[in-house]
DNA sequence: ATGAAAGCGCTAACAC
DNA sequence: GTGTTAGCGCTTTCAT
């Protein structure tokens, strides 16, 4: 048998002496073949560096073998570049265990949109990872509803039975203000995130139930909000001391805030810690490199990459696994406390 | 004509009232189309959500409308992932107007190498991008050599005949330097990068060159090497430090580095930038947040990556697109100049 | 346990 | 311009 071109099956089967069928077989797994049979194929497939051609595959199967990693991307980046690499490569990781391949997926402008939706909700691939950085986006429900596997990554703002996969924000804020609280500071500003994501919110949530289980009231005063940007952090830092000269401690919610409400209070003469202690959410762009260092609070994201693709390939795979999988975090007490 | 599932070609042509043959000319773009049966065909294909099947196509065309983003990640990440992110954008974004599709690969394994080697050899993507981050590695010479159009991120190490895009790692360090000397200073130190890979060369190079350029000797004392993370960093400003007290700048070739230098210098009670002025080459991490915010050379790396994937989609049409394309770098000047 | 055969949905000659 | 036809490489009944 002359063979040009890729090996395929035909070309194998002629090799081992055996049928295309019982070269399927092997190549999937199948109990139902003799142990002769194998090893002649698993030979034959040896010497010709066979390799199954997924499109021809996936013609019959009707699986695309291969999961979106989706980013719709229509609003400011916030605090996304960092997060994205570190959870891509978990998911790429995970994925390079299985042979599912990745793909990654921006849409931009509505256009890109419209063909989005269509490619995932035609089939192209098994499962869907969103991150959903906006408000409300409605691809997640349509996803549902058409049965498509989908992780998100954050807790969706709107009450939509989805699986997810998020940090302990709540949690982890509630650590960092309590943290704040030990060392003895009583008036704990907060600069919150944008309130119409459920990041933003919980990490809010975090710093109250801090304070209410101190037995402290929640200031208004002492609560700003901002864009997870650092201009914003700088102009929060601003307002809060505006309002309450006498705050002793920040925490921010997210480290590119810290950074920015770090710069404002040396701009203003205060010490950091000394005067105003300050801790951050996150531990990805910045608090190592600040001087002082900032304690902050890091989020798994590698490991938060690894379990959402599980979450993937269980629900692909036809089992129910647990559909809200939160993430601990974890302290980084640092020089400034 | 009953239709279960996706609609396909067949049930299109069937609503159009023509041959599968002339729904396909039209999606496909022929120019062989009348225009009455092309618009009829059209309205069937909204009528019924009508999208290709990649894999039927696929198969028959031998292409796979996709193209990989390979990071070979088997040393240690070094500042891999803000750049891969920024550059996965990039790419991500220029794709976005074809219907070519990303798909993001990593190897860490030697299993999954050799199961990535198969993979892009054979076929399964129309091309490869290496991040090619370490020395030197068989797998862009095996992809030129069977053929499969591939576009490196960075200059490789050994001379071979692939295409690659790359910063001005040479241009913007002289830059750098030659900001240094402007000021005055003439004791300049470098915290170099790896010389096993080419951006820690060139970068080295464009130190040198700006020095010459001055009528200036290279100094070996003034010389350190650290592998472009932030301890490493560190660690080589205590070594200049020992070896040349009287250093009055340093040019440190990641900003990762430099943010280590900075620390260090601190520690040693010396003043940033009066006393020893600080410029470090990237523009991603760090330096806008250290205190004070840092001079570097910046490169574009969202344009890096709609470039590349400029030239890879070029060289998988068949054009011959410039081989080289070296981005021009940018002087970001901040405080401590 | 194995093989024969029937397609999966699409494109590309090739006829007309 | 348009239709007919022959596969692309694989999985999967259905026989045996």
């Amino acid at each position: 048998v002359t063979v040009v071109g890729q090996p395929t099956l035909e070309a194998v089967a002629a090799l081992a002496g055996v049928s295309r069928a019982t070269v399927s077989r092997v190549v999937n797994g199948s109990p139902r073949v003799s142990q002769a049979a194998k090893d002649s194929v698993e030979l034959a497939i040896a010497e010709l560096g066979y390799v199954p051609n997924r499109a021809a595959r996936s013609l019959v199967t009707r699986r695309a073998d291969s999961v979106a990693l989706v980013v719709s991307e229509s609003e400011t980046r916030f605090f996304s570049d960092p997060w994205f690499a570190v959870v891509a490569r978990g998911m790429a990781v995970a994925l390079s265990e299985t042979d599912m391949q990745l793909v990654l997926v921006i849409a931009q402008s509505e256009r890109q949109r419209q063909r989005l939706e269509r490619y995932l909700l035609n089939g192209h691939v098994d499962g869907v990872v969103l991150v959903s950085l906006h408000g409300r986006d409605p691809l997640p429900r349509q996803l549902v509803a058409a049965g498509v596997p989908t992780v998100l990554v954050g807790r969706p703002v709107d009450e939509i039975d989805v699986a997810y996969v998020d940090a302990d924000n709540k949690g982890g804020s509630e650590a960092a203000v309590r943290h704040l609280l030990e060392r003895g500071r009583t008036r704990i500003a907060t600069i919150a995130g944008p309130q119409d994501m459920s990041v933003g919110r919980d990490r809010l949530a975090g710093y109250e139930a801090a304070l209410r289980g101190a037995g402290l009231p929640v200031d208004p005063a002492l609560v700003g909000e901002a864009d997870f940007s650092e201009e914003g952090g700088a102009r929060a830092m601003l307002d809060l001391l505006a309002r309450q000269p006498h705050l002793d401690a920040v925490f921010a919610a997210s480290d590119l805030m810290a950074a920015g409400a770090l710069r404002t209070l040396r701009g203003a003469g205060r010490r950091v810690p000394d005067d105003v202690a300050l801790v951050g959410f996150d531990d990805l762009v910045t608090s190592q490199h600040t001087d002082p260092p900032l304690t902050t609070v890091r989020q798994p994201l590698a490991d938060m990459g690894r379990e959402m693709t599980r979450m993937l390939l269980a629900t692909i795979a036809g089992e129910e696994p647990d559909p809200v999988v939160i993430m601990p975090t974890e302290l980084v007490v640092r020089a400034s406390s």
